[in-house]
RNA sequence: GCCGAGGUGGCGGAAUUGGUAGACGCACUGGAUUCAAAAUCCAGCGAUGGUAACAUCAUGGGGGUUCGAUUCCCCCCCUCGGCACCA
């Protein structure tokens, strides 16, 4: 029976294959990859629908910013993403790749500035040529729901889900702090100051507070930190990093009373999670802003050349923390409020009005900050606070920060942390001065940005109403095209078509808003858009449903927490505004690593720097290999080393893949990225390895040719079991599909599943014999490798994959299984040690008992001449793995 | 400064749950093929000693737990990512 059936087979294949042309003997990758994409393009291979009766599989990269070419992360992202994209195809799912351009941003307005073209232009010539790119490698994704941020059909409804966030009291307007360069006039990015001076004009930036629109993600924050817990496919790191991020602690509220007699004018607020250390309290600080500070400044010159020196400088919270630290006296008290004792009230260039109360009790002896700063201004410490086992070492020559017990604190001695913090907050409770109160780290979104390239926050200012929102029927309120920012601020104030509008209140005339949304927001939704890009009547429909949550996200250890946390927010507002039915949106997540490479710049007399590629940057070596001068090519000047760094536009390192396309092709660039290293490590670029992963491809091509050559074979399972030596082959064979199988579901290592691979190529390889159990294994192996190759390296595989079945597509195959008795061992290898050092190996049977493993241990020649003479303390047998033999 | 990662041959990396350190690949060296080169194929390739068999050392540094540590614990050094207006 099976004999007929496979003559029927064979003469099916001859038929055919009888018209067809011979398989080209040499890899042409640019005509194999031009073929297979052009037939996925004509069956619409990626096109995706909600219809399907097979489970859902949305899996979704980060989209990128279009800054004019990919680089090697875009690279690596995406493969990523068509990797594990193809994979789920093939095990059987109804798959969503989408891709979309988050094309909001500065990079457009600094671009339209250099070459004076407006961002839009710039934007979309970016977009049209990343696009062309990003379909050269190939990628399974369905083109039909792109989207860019910056087309009103899209932001419509970011100004759409503001003002319902509005109407709820989601949104709200206060003052914020922003960097202020005087000489431009401008609003500055954090990225736009560098060493604390404007990077156009090398003037020292201040701080200055001006009206924004905040977001209320704190009344989410105890969800967004309980919910990590429902993350388990979210790597423990990012959930770690949010968590710390939300900040939640618990501590106490402290009012210290205005010493009055002292000219204090008010009472002075802090929060602390330290109760128990407040009988060490010797002094307070508050922020320059403080409303005491101001007070105390009125009349005292130095204290207000003080304030003014402390609004210079950055708004970055990494330069505050390094900051030096600097105070001075007021010459105010407040009163202690357990002890009555007069604290004098310093300000403090370390405490930020921004944070908390804006003013911090000190406790030197038990904070490092406040440590320091007592030090330094020869303030008294008190200790209070001892180990629980033992005494402090007085004086203190660092601050004692752990959990103690209390001591020397009066009727508040002799109690541990929890007891102590307890007994005092009821003290200051039942005194009115104090109460126990949670406390986030996280602080509320501002949205606002003076800046052109970016979403128009849909509010109007009337004389007579106030702030009114621009009505439904009204949006979006649509960013004017054609303008072309100078670097003095938002262009979008200086342009009457735009701001010039009347009241929808009162019909009087009125102020458009011109501030613009944080692009955070465009990224924090896009992935609910993607599944129904062409609704123009709501922000999402019923599709939404249907693909939501994202199975599998994929994108740069860099968001960890800012975009993957604001997405979570908006995910949970759309939720409760009845437009989603998720509460996370990110099912599983995959952080990939940073592609970094070095960075090389010049810094001119403005203290304006220019980056430079490297690329363009002359490396020269002395006789020991090390670096003896950098310059640019262009001018054979120095050039500045600024270490490594990730790929980025505003660094200028990135390498665009183009090349290596072109000369090697897409799967080439896509194996490469993907063996060079686990997906999730910080990996150093470096083209070293390109030629393996490319011979690697002609290797697989020649291989699948030779065998193809002498005539394709029906795989007949009568002629597995042929001989030992093909039974070992196909042994491999079948561990290889359960390996790459493991390693592209759970491990995510795409880097070991290729190297098993190769493995079993190198062996097969080595097969001389052209008998037919030999040209049955070959075919089954050939087959096999083509499908575990193809979602990592798809154009050859599908060209392959003709050859190997003609008549039949490789994207119509499901996933290989690996065949359990192909997958069953009598005899395994063992490792004996001795005192835990490799002497021998033995082979046993695969269900031999302790007994017998230690004997064949101990009768090994090698084991032997270590163990002779010497008396044997204990033999650890592990089963199937070693034995050591302890002597 | 704070939060989170990482550090293994000349290089990228492997060792999946505490169990053979260096899989796979690059580079390099030698050989075959070639008029020659490229390409390809074969072999070698952590360090030290040794002709070799083999032995010792070795996973950023120092200490510890264990029969056994790249893996767990403590201290230190370095690199990278984030720090709320780069995206």
């Amino acid at each position: 029976m099976r004999h007929i059936l496979v003559t029927t087979l064979h003469g099916i294949i001859e038929s055919l294959t009888e018209n067809s042309h011979p398989m080209q003997e040499k890899y042409h990758p640019q005509e194999i990859e031009k073929s297979a994409q052009q037939y996925w393009e004509k069956t619409a291979a990626f096109t995706s629908a909600e219809t399907s009766e097979k489970p859902k599989y949305y899996c979704l990269s980060m989209f990128p910013y279009p800054s004019g070419k990919l680089h090697m992360g875009h690279v690596r992202n995406y493969t990523i993403g068509d990797v594990l994209s193809r994979y789920r195809r093939m095990q059987g799912y109804n798959v969503l790749q989408p891709m979309g351009w988050d094309a909001f941003g500065l990079p457009a307005e600094n671009a339209a500035m250099q070459n004076n073209v407006s961002p839009a232009k710039w934007t979309y010539d970016n977009i049209a040529y990343m696009r062309m790119q990003l379909k050269s490698l190939g990628l399974g994704i369905d083109w039909d729901r792109e989207l860019a941020t910056c087309d009103p059909s899209y932001y419509h409804w970011n100004q759409w889900l503001f003002l319902r966030m509005l109407e709820k009291g989601l949104v709200y307007q206060t003052t914020g702090t922003v960097n202020w360069d005087p000489i431009d006039q401008t609003v500055l990015a954090n990225e736009q100051v560098i060493d604390g001076c404007g990077w156009r004009t090398g003037a020292p930036v201040e701080k200055r507070e001006i009206p924004m629109y905040y977001m209320k993600i704190t009344q989410y924050a105890d969800e967004l930190l309980d919910a990590l817990d429902t993350l388990p496919g979210w790597p423990e790191r990012v959930r770690t990093m949010q968590a710390n991020w939300i900040g939640k602690s618990h501590g106490v509220d402290i009012v210290f009373p205005a010493d009055t007699a002292s000219g204090t004018p008010q009472d002075l607020k802090v929060f602390t999670t330290r109760a128990d250390t407040l009988m060490g309290a010797t002094y307070v600080a508050v922020a320059a802003e403080h409303p005491i500070a101001l007070h105390a400044a009125r009349d005292n010159p130095a204290l207000h050349r003080f304030i003014q020196e402390c609004k210079l400088g950055a708004t970055k919270e990494a330069d505050l923390a390094t900051q030096e630290k600097k105070g001075m006296d007021t010459g105010l008290f407040v009163i202690h409020p357990l002890s009555g004792e007069r604290l004098p009230v310093w300000i403090a260039n370390y405490v930020l009005m921004g944070y908390g109360e804006g003013a911090v009790m000190a406790v030197p002896a038990h904070d490092e900050r406040d440590f320091d700063f007592a030090r330094h201004y020869s303030l008294p410490v008190k200790a209070v606070i001892r180990p629980a086992d033992g005494d402090l070492q007085l004086p203190l020559t660092e601050a004692y920060v752990e959990y103690g017990v209390t001591f020397d604190s009066g009727e508040y001695s002799g109690l541990a942390f929890q007891a102590a913090v307890d007994t005092i907050a009821a003290a200051l409770q039942a005194k009115g001065l104090g109460n126990k109160r949670v406390q986030y780290r996280l602080r509320d979104w501002g949205i606002s940005r003076q800046r052109y390239w970016g979403c128009p926050i849909p509010l109007i200012h009337c004389e007579s109403c106030g702030v009114v929102p621009v009505p439904d029927d009204q949006l979006p309120v649509a960013l004017p095209q054609d303008l072309v920012p100078d670097g003095s601020g938002n262009p979008l104030g200086r342009t009457p078509s735009f701001y010039e509008c009347t009241c929808p209140k009162c019909g009087q005339p009125a102020r458009r808003e011109t501030d613009t949304m944080d692009t955070f927001v465009d990224s924090s939704w896009y992935y609910a858009r993607y599944t129904c890009p062409d609704q123009d009547k709501a922000m999402t429909d019923e599709r939404a449903n249907y693909w939501l949550p994202v199975d599998q996200y994929i994108g740069g250890i860099e968001h960890a927490i800012l975009h993957l946390l604001y997405s979570r927010f908006w995910s949970k507002v759309m939720r409760d505004l009845g437009l989603l039915k998720i509460d996370e949106p990110f099912t599983n997540l995959l952080t990939q690593g940073m592609v970094l490479n070095e960075i090389f710049y010049r810094k001119a007399g403005s203290g304006r720097i220019t980056y430079y590629n490297p690329a363009e940057v002359d490396i020269q070596y002395d006789e020991h290999g090390k670096r003896s001068s950098v310059s640019l090519f262009a001018d054979q000047q120095p050039v500045e080393s600024g270490g490594i760094g990730t790929m980025s536009k505003s660094k200028n390192n990135g390498v665009d893949p183009q090349k290596l396309v072109e000369t090697y092709g897409a799967d080439t660039a896509r194996l490469f990225m993907m063996f060079a290293s686990p997906p999730t490590q910080t990996l150093e670029w470096s083209d070293a390895g390109v030629d393996g992963a490319y011979r690697f491809l002609k290797r697989l091509w020649k291989q699948v040719h030779t065998h193809v050559e002498q005539g394709i074979v029906i795989i007949d399972p009568a002629l597995h079991h042929a001989s030992a030596e093909l039974g070992r082959l196909r042994f491999q064979l079948h561990q290889t599909i359960a390996k790459v199988t493991d390693d592209l579901d759970r491990r995510h290592t795409f880097n070991t599943a290729i190297a098993a691979i190769m493995e079993l190529m190198n062996n097969l390889a080595r097969l001389q014999e052209t008998d037919s159990a030999t040209r049955n294994l070959m075919q089954e192996a050939m087959e096999n490798i083509v499908l575990l190759l193809s979602p990592i390296v798809p154009h050859i595989c599908h060209a392959l994959w003709r050859e190997l079945r003609p008549g039949t597509e490789l994207l119509d195959q499901p996933w290989p299984q690996a065949d359990a008795s192909a997958l069953v061992q009598d005899e395994i290898k063992l490792v004996v040690q001795v005192n835990g050092k490799l002497r021998g190996e033995i082979l046993v049977l695969k269900d031999a008992d302790k007994a017998a493993i230690e004997q064949a241990a101990l009768e090994n020649e090698q084991v032997k001449k270590f163990v002779e003479g010497a008396a044997i303390k204990k033999i650890i047998v592990v089963p199937g793995k070693l034995v050591n033999i302890v002597v």
